[in-house]
DNA sequence: GATGAATGAGACTTCATTCAT
DNA sequence: GATGAATGAAGTCTCATTCAT
């Protein structure tokens, strides 16, 4: 439930309803591709607003405005404002999931392995709106524990296992000197984080050099020393 | 524009307000204390209900409730619920940022006065609300852009600078090898950032050893690999 | 500053904004009629409120309530309190304006022209809530400097400049003596004012025949002298 | 009852109250002269402000500000808001009308008797606060149904039948032709009442030479006509 | 008597949600 | 399915009035 919306109306409203597609069940109707594109409108503006406003602070009107919609169209996409929220946070990170779980299956050396999800990283976390959608988890969290639980299960938890199993198979190779990454993954991936706080706030103030950042971090992970 | 007068008051108010006391500015007064007391109680109760509901979540009525004041009272204070957000931040900080400033001073081995900065940190950020303040920064920070300002300009900025200075001291003296820690101090501190997020949002589902993370950070940041 | 989004919305806001009616701007669109009707209400119910305890006075709930339609739906139609409150008053006098400038057009005598602007008075001013608006000019015209200058510069100036011309042709043409009525104009409107506000206020104590004071003030201006 | 204040805790509070002067009932205590000294200091600040803002738009907190005391001592000489209001007026008029009752008792020409009584006004209404007071009568009138009350019997009531006593003997002198005069006395005071609406309203946009047209007015009432 | 901090009812305004068209 | 006008609960802020000091 909202932290500051209590659900006004229909208390116990249907749980999801994405009701569209009643009669237009067929595969590739029009409606249907008419329905996802809607969606997908809705879901870019959605996005968009609450990255640059937070949850209680974007109104259900301006995402409407934005997708170029009536603002209660939104209501047969989603059930209500927390609903929308909460499947954006859930859209925007299964692409990240699944393309992170497909790098580490090669046997390349495993510098390149980070080299290649720092790479990825920078370009479809820190280059687009997904920074934001981060720093959006982070404020909302508490007072979504779905939300919070969801991303623990569905992104962090996997991430953590690939970086640790990533890791221990490094130090097993004698790649990494240190076996703390193993057991702490969040060492590894803590710069990411740094660098998307830093992004979201204090760009402004003192431009933070990520690539460079991150390339020293590597350094240190694989024990080797560049003299800049 | 105020129902009342149109356009009076405030509009370029007064920019702190404190208000009370201004004739009994005598030393010891009993107004005077009841007052500070009245203050310090509602940026206690302002602490835990923007820590747990963000600002726009959190009501000015609740506050009051917590404080056991009422509503109104607040405005005595405060101008108005950004001020008393911006000032309870504020006030957080102050303290942190002497203590990390007083601690370098000291001639003692590098790893030694990061060991102390870290039991400062697990002792007066993560095991107090101040953790959630810095949760709170990092959500509202792009929508008080002189927030963001303010805590770059007057915590981040002079934390950076002292570690910075600390870790060129330590390559001086051969204590850390990799040079790349004076140039990104982010790296020093990423896993503190780290620590802060982990704890606000996925201690439930998995509980972080924060002591024994910071302990394998410094054995990597000072070249020593302890076998667990 | 709103609590929800730090500056944003209105500041120099929409100039009117009627909101309604955007895409539905056919003709005679069933929405648009309703539209139109509402917002005639909700001033309807202004009037008789503003005009019954003043601007601050009154609480937009009692005028929702006189239109029987919630709270909200005013802010559909005027952007805020202050903003309907001066439609208001520009929406009673623009009929008044009007014909008082097409009255004058003929050639008929002076003294029956002026009878006949009285009989206008009488009924659109006197006989109805206008007598109240003109006093809420009076009442708040210093609070709102724009609503001042607004009546002065679309209602009073014109009123005047008419009625002096009136005046200097009659002058010219014999029907009146006294030269000071081309020159002072509120001379010759006086007694109207006097019957606004004793009407509004004394009626109570001392009904006023506003009908004979303003034939006997007719008496005076074109020097007959009628024995009653 | 106030309009908008419905006079919350008192409810049937004490009818007058003003407390002062208790154990100093002497005569020329100084107690009691430091207190007449308050209650003018109140009741000038208050005269300020309301002529300013109206009733409701006045705090009684800049009331209290410009007296230089504190919010809570005008409850020691005045039970409420509406009363201090109230007696405010009452006392800003008392002198006007002893002074409007003492002028005619001479002998000497009407029309000089008018112009004293015209330069009275002048200078003790148009060229005081009092121009604002009026207007506060007016537009507070209707909300406070026993100020009109009292205004008619103790002002004007009394001002109307010296006027008619003093047109009635001119009529029977000859000095005045008209005999409207005497039935209605609002057409020998109206231009004044034009006078004090137009100086607080317009005079800002177009100028009003009160002195020139109160002339002119006389010019009308005592058949003379003068050419400038 | 005087003070001014405290109170709390209530005003304006916003916006998620509904529903007639 | 789509629209957007309407609703009304809830939030921030104000200020007349009280009362402990």
């Amino acid at each position: 439930m909202s932290a500051r919306n209590p659900k006004r109306r229909s208390e116990a409203a249907s749980p999801k309803r994405p009701v569209v597609n009643r009669a237009s069940a067929g595969k590739g109707g029009v409606r249907e591709a008419r329905s996802a594109e809607r969606r997908d409108a809705i879901l870019a503006a959605a996005l968009e607003e609450f990255a640059a406003n937070g949850f209680a602070g974007t109104r259900l009107d301006d995402i409407a405005q934005r997708a170029k919609i009536a603002k209660g169209t939104i209501y047969l996409y989603f059930a209500d404002k927390e609903t929308l929220f909460q499947e954006l946070l859930r859209a925007m990170f299964a692409p990240i999931v699944r393309a992170l779980e497909h790098i580490p299956k090669s046997d390349m050396p495993t510098r390149d392995i980070l080299e290649r999800m720092i790479g990825l990283f920078v370009q479809e976390v820190l280059g687009t709106r997904r920074k934001d959608v981060i720093r959006l988890i982070i404020a909302e969290g508490p007072r979504f524990p779905k939300l919070a639980e969801f991303h623990y299960r569905e992104v962090l938890s996997r991430v953590m296992a690939a970086m640790s199993a990533l890791m221990a198979r490094a130090i097993a190779r004698g790649e990494v000197k240190n076996q703390a990454y193993a057991k702490f993954p969040q060492l590894l991936a803590a710069p990411g984080l740094v660098a998307v706080i830093w992004s979201g706030l204090f760009e402004r103030f003192a431009p933070l050099d990520v690539a460079a950042m991150m390339r020293a971090h590597l350094d240190i992970v694989f024990g080797e020393r560049k003299t800049p």
